[in-house]
DNA sequence: GACCGCGATGTTGACGTGAACAATCCTGGG
DNA sequence: CCCAGGATTGTTCACGTCAACATCGCGGTC
């Protein structure tokens, strides 16, 4: 019996079972040709020592690990939690296990920390979610792991998965001025964030070939927090009827102050939401908004990396859109006759 | 140089080096005795040739895999990602990586499945998060890796953290009688779940201690669907005046089946929900609510994980008890005179 | 001038596994 | 009854790393 600590290996299995440590090892990779009582003679032994295969050993003969890094910032975020099971689902449906490192604080050094650490991990692949901050340069993977991103600055540099923001945005956008309202204000994300700023662009383009003027961004930090504190200025604004958020939590936050301030939802003011989280249907009234579906989202990250990891080479560009849904709910009407 | 598929291997270092692989494997691991310029050297090869150490050949070395691995079901859900993050920041503060194993549907057979993964998997111990379903005959975890449980049936089995379920309820309920309620109902988690089942007996006990006699508790299932779903049903008994619900999402359901049907909330009835979740304080009203520090039940759950690998043994009935705090926002108030 | 002590470096081997190859065993055809 | 050939099992070896031990060389001591 080996020391207690590792537990028992493929050698004290072979022994107890009185055959050699190859033929365990093909009871427990299942390969072919090992007769049906040798195998049950095997597999007995295997449970009476507790026997487990060692991870480590397998992973160094085969060259791979069977498991992918996941890099997210502050994955407690609807977004990045959906995502995160999207990609742990498909991960598992392959047999890969999914590493976790999560980025506290968005500035560009923890993201260096983040792949450092992961340059001493044991995985076969990246993915790497809304690194909003994040550049090519500050991140010094190490060179030939496989990396896919969804969205993020870094698309165009490794091959990656998006939702189809504009899309969505424009859905949202033309929802409302097909409402009546004659502008559409727009909470926006973060200015160094790509999806914050494809929303805005879709926004603006969206109101230019209406033949409307976009009015001044209004801007949040994603946080319904932020939400709420800006929504506060906007709800002082008489002429807003119509907002688009960039984002449900933003949106619910800014409903709250909309209520406070005494403009009703929606009768005075309309609101559209980005994400369509599970909440966002439950709020009163419940959250007009745009649905992405996150758990196709990683799993087509699964998948994009898996060819990678299995010798397929994407371009760099290569580029998977996953289509976005307008669900219409409680919080947009046409605006009041004045 | 070795094969591309692998990268370059502490021989190939050596080599361009002109040192021995001990020499490099000395300076990769930052013990003592080398030379300074020999050093120098030997980072030059190293960065030469993009190495970067085997993560398996470390492990298998060292009988060690600097990972634990982390066991949830639907961690999508606040609790979930909350106290996931705090274990992911617990461990690498640690420097042990953190691998995911998500269960989907939270049947029996589920949870053996991901243990089956999980001993296959290269982690050091474990973390079980909310197994309400799973009980330790089920799980058939691989022989001495180390354990430690959140809330769950599994409390007893292994070292546990705990939230303080009976101090948050208590602090809940004699909150809404301080108000004058008569009486306080309760919407309840499911019943096979063992963190529900401690709220239920709190509820049920503070209100025995106070000489009210408790009602038939409703009963949701976590979901702000189920919520709502009770809460058509709840908002239509008038003598309904004040409800604890299990968690937020329940009472995020609650509060618009309430509004709906035209019962003010806090007016009419009042509501206190269960974790504290961000959006809580977003709702309309801000949501009365039990705080649970996830994270901080993240990061002694990864303490006393770690002192188990480090070879302390402790009790499996020991537990760790993270304090509640009761936070009064907007939907409690006295009730209304009839 | 021989020798001691110690810091710096090299050599050997084992961790557990599974591919490649080698050695049996058995079955059925001739 | 013998042999070809597939089925089954065994043997050997390398994956990359690092601990243990061995060796080397240099400065200082008696």
């Amino acid at each position: 019996m080996a020391n207690s600590r590792r537990g028992a290996s493929i050698q004290d299995v072979a022994r107890l079972a009185g055959v050699s440590s190859q033929t365990v090892s093909r009871v427990s990779t299942g390969a072919e040709h090992v007769r049906p009582d040798t195998r049950a003679r095997v597999l007995e032994a295997m449970d009476l020592l507790g026997y487990s295969p060692n991870h480590a050993a397998r992973a160094l003969r085969n060259g791979a690990f069977g498991a992918i890094g996941l890099l997210a910032h502050r994955f407690e975020r609807t977004g990045e939690a959906l995502t995160t099971e999207g990609v742990v689902e498909a991960a598992q449906a392959e047999d890969y296990a999914v590493t976790l490192v999560d980025v506290r604080r968005p500035e560009a050094g923890d993201w260096q920390d983040a792949a450092q650490r992961l340059s001493h991990q044991a995985i076969d692949g990246l993915v790497i979610i809304r690194a909003e901050t994040a550049t090519p340069e500050s991140l010094a993977l190490p060179a030939g792991l496989a990396v896919v991103v969804s969205d993020s600055r870094l698309v165009g540099h490794y091959p990656a998965v998006l939702a189809d923001q504009l899309g969505g945005t424009r859905a949202a956008v033309q929802h409302l001025l097909d409402l009546g309202h004659r502008t559409v204000h727009h909470l926006a994300g973060p200015e160094d964030s790509d999806p914050a700023s494809l929303r805005v662009a879709g926004w603006r383009g969206c109101l230019e070939e209406a033949g409307v003027r976009a009015p001044e961004p209004w801007r949040g930090d994603w946080t319904a927090a932020s939400g709420y504190r800006v929504g506060q200025r906007i709800a002082a604004d008489d002429d807003v009827t119509a907002v688009y958020c960039a984002n449900d939590e933003m949106a619910i936050g800014l409903v709250r102050a909309l209520h406070e301030r005494g403009r009703r939802v929606p009768d005075d003011v309309s609101v559209v939401g980005f994400d369509d989280i599970a909440l966002g249907e439950f709020t009163y009234p419940p959250l007009t908004t745009v649905r992405q579906d996150f758990h196709a989202i990683g799993r087509e990250l699964v998948r994009l990396l898996l060819d990678q990891v299995r010798g397929q080479t994407l371009r760099t560009g290569q580029r998977v859109v996953v289509p976005t849904q307008l669900v219409v709910r409680g919080t947009t009407a046409p605006p009041r006759r004045r």
